[in-house]
DNA sequence: TCTGGGGTCCTAGGACCC
DNA sequence: TCTGGGGTCCTAGGACCC
C-alpha cells in the first residue's frame, strides 16, 4: 500500500522563535525582517551561526560558518543568543498542533517532524492537509513553515527543503526527475562535503547523474553508504515513521573551553563536571551504560577520543567517573593544550532488563547508589546547580544542562 | 580567521577463539 | 620453512544529521 507521508520543517526556526519570544517580551523590532543571526558566543570561542534572517542569508550568511566570516559579509549584521527553553517550547506547540491529523509523528529534530497519514486521510488530499497545516501554524503560531508532500520520507524531505520559506512542494514518483535530479549532489539527503568531492570526481555532478550510476560501482566504492546514495538517488525509501519515542543510545556531554587548558587536574576537574551531568540523566532516563568514552580536541583541531567496556552496565557517577580518568590520563599527551573535553556513555540498556549478577550488588555499591539517588533528588528539588560535586572553580558554569531531561 | 554540541551509524584493524 | 579461515568482540576514527 502507498503511505502518505508529510514532513513539516520550521523555516529558521531558531531565528523565527527568537523573534516571537523577544515580540512576547516588547520588542518594537521582528528581527526576521532584518539582516539577523542566531549565533554562539564568540568570547567562549563558539562563535559560530545556528540560524539566519532571509536578509542575512541574502548576504551569503550560511549557517555553521563563524559569526566573524558572517559580520564579515554583512557589516551591520545583528547577533542573538539561542534559548532552547524558548525553542522547546514553540516544538511542544507545533507538536500538539500536528497531533490533530494524526498520532503517527516522528520528531526528526527539534524543528522537523514527519508525519505518516497513510490511515487517516478520509476524502481529503494529502495535498490538501499539507495545505491546511502550513496556514494553520502560520496563523495560529505566528510562524511559519514547509511542508513536504510524498510517498516516503526521503523524498517528502527532499521537498520541504525546495523554495523557502511558508511553501508546500510535491515530490511524487512522476516528478523525481524534473524536480530532483535536476539539483546538484550536494542536496541529496545524507550526501556531504566529504562525499560530494568524491563524486565530483567520478564525474557524477547531479542528483540525476547519480541515479544513473551504476549501483555496483558506487558500493564498490562507498560500500553501504553507496548502496543508500543509489537508493535515495533515485527515490527509494523504506524507511517507517518511527512515532514511538526510542530510548537513546548513548549520553553525552562536552564543551569547548574558553581557553586552552594544559593542566590535567583542571582537566580532570572539568571531567568530574561533565560525568556527574552524563550520569545525571542516565540515571533520569533509568538506564545503565556499559561503555565511557572520553574525547580530547587539541588547540589544532585534531580529535582523539578512548573508550572502554566495563565489565558491568553501572549509572554510577563514581564508577564512570574512575574509568573517564583513566581513559584522560590514558590519552593525554602532557603539556598540550586542550580545546574540547567530553564525556559520553554508550551501549545502554534499560535499568529494570538488566540482570543481578551476584557479585555485583555489594554493601559499598548500594551506598554509591544511595549517595546519587539523594543528590538528583536535591537537584530536583533545587535545580542542578544547587548541589554539585564539581563546585571549585566554577566548573558547572560551563557545563549546560539540558532541561528536556528534567520531565 | 575561526571553526558548537547533541546524536546515530558505519568501517577497519587487532585480539582472540575454534 | 611455512604458517588456514571464519566468527565475534573491542576500539578508534570518520561521516553525516540538525
Amino acid at each position: 500500500m502507498e503511505r502518505q507521508i508529510l514532513h513539516v520543517d520550521v523555516n529558521n526556526a531558531f531565528l523565527s522563535w527568537t523573534a516571537l519570544d523577544m515580540i512576547k517580551n516588547g520588542s518594537e523590532v521582528d528581527i526576521r525582517e532584518i539582516p539577523a543571526v542566531i549565533g554562539g558566543d564568540e568570547s567562549k570561542r563558539s562563535g559560530i551561526v545556528l540560524a539566519k534572517s532571509m536578509k542575512a542569508k541574502e548576504c551569503g550568511i550560511k549557517t555553521a560558518e563563524t559569526i566573524y566570516q558572517a559580520r564579515l559579509k554583512c557589516p551591520g549584521l545583528k547577533i542573538f543568543p539561542s534559548n532552547f527553553k524558548v525553542y522547546r517550547e514553540y516544538s511542544n506547540r507545533l507538536y500538539q498542533l500536528l497531533l490533530e491529523y494524526t498520532d503517527k509523528i516522528e520528531r526528526f529534530s527539534i524543528d522537523e517532524c514527519f508525519l505518516d497519514m497513510t490511515h487517516y486521510l478520509m476524502k481529503d488530499t494529502l495535498l490538501n492537509k499539507g495545505r491546511e497545516i502550513n496556514r494553520r501554524v502560520r496563523e495560529e503560531l505566528g510562524f511559519t513553515v514547509n511542508v513536504g508532500v510524498a510517498h516516503n520520507k526521503l523524498l517528502a524531505k527532499m521537498a520541504s527543503d525546495f523554495k523557502k520559506p511558508d511553501r508546500i512542494h510535491t515530490l511524487f514518483e512522476n516528478e523525481i526527475p524534473s524536480k530532483m535530479w535536476v539539483l546538484p549532489i550536494s542536496e541529496l539527503f545524507m550526501l556531504g562535503k566529504r562525499t560530494v568531492p568524491k563524486l565530483y570526481n567520478m564525474q557524477i555532478r547531479t542528483i540525476g547523474e547519480l541515479a544513473k550510476t551504476n549501483k555496483k560501482v558506487l558500493e564498490d566504492k562507498f560500500g553501504k553508504h553507496g548502496t543508500m546514495m543509489w537508493e535515495y538517488a533515485n527515490g527509494i525509501d523504506n524507511s517507517e515513521v518511527k512515532y514511538m519515542p526510542e530510548k537513546p543510545k548513548g549520553i553525552g556531554n562536552s564543551v569547548t573551553l574558553p581557553e586552552d587548558i594544559s593542566d590535567i587536574e583542571k582537566l580532570e576537574e572539568i571531567l568530574l563536571a561533565l560525568t556527574e551531568q552524563v550520569t545525571y540523566r542516565l540515571r533520569r532516563h533509568k538506564m545503565l551504560a556499559r561503555v565511557v568514552n572520553v574525547q580530547l580536541r587539541n588547540k589544532d583541531f585534531v580529535d582523539t577520543s578512548h573508550q572502554r567496556k566495563l565489565p558491568n552496565a553501572t549509572a554510577s557517577t563514581k564508577e564512570i567517573l574512575e574509568v573517564a580518568k583513566g581513559l584522560l590520563e590514558q590519552m593525554y599527551r602532557k603539556g598540550t593544550p586542550i580545546r574540547l573535553i567530553g564525556v559520553r556513555v554508550d551501549d545502554l540498556t534499560d535499568k529494570e532488563e538488566m540482570q543481578i549478577s551476584l557479585f555485583q550488588n555489594q554493601v559499598k555499591n548500594k551506598k554509591q547508589e544511595k549517595l546519587d539517588k539523594t543528590i538528583d533528588e536535591l537537584k530536583q528539588k533545587y535545580g542542578y546547580n544547587f548541589i554539585t560535586r564539581a563546585g571549585k572553580m566554577g566548573v558547572e558554569d560551563l557545563i549546560k544542562f539540558r532541561k528536556e531531561d528534567e520531565k
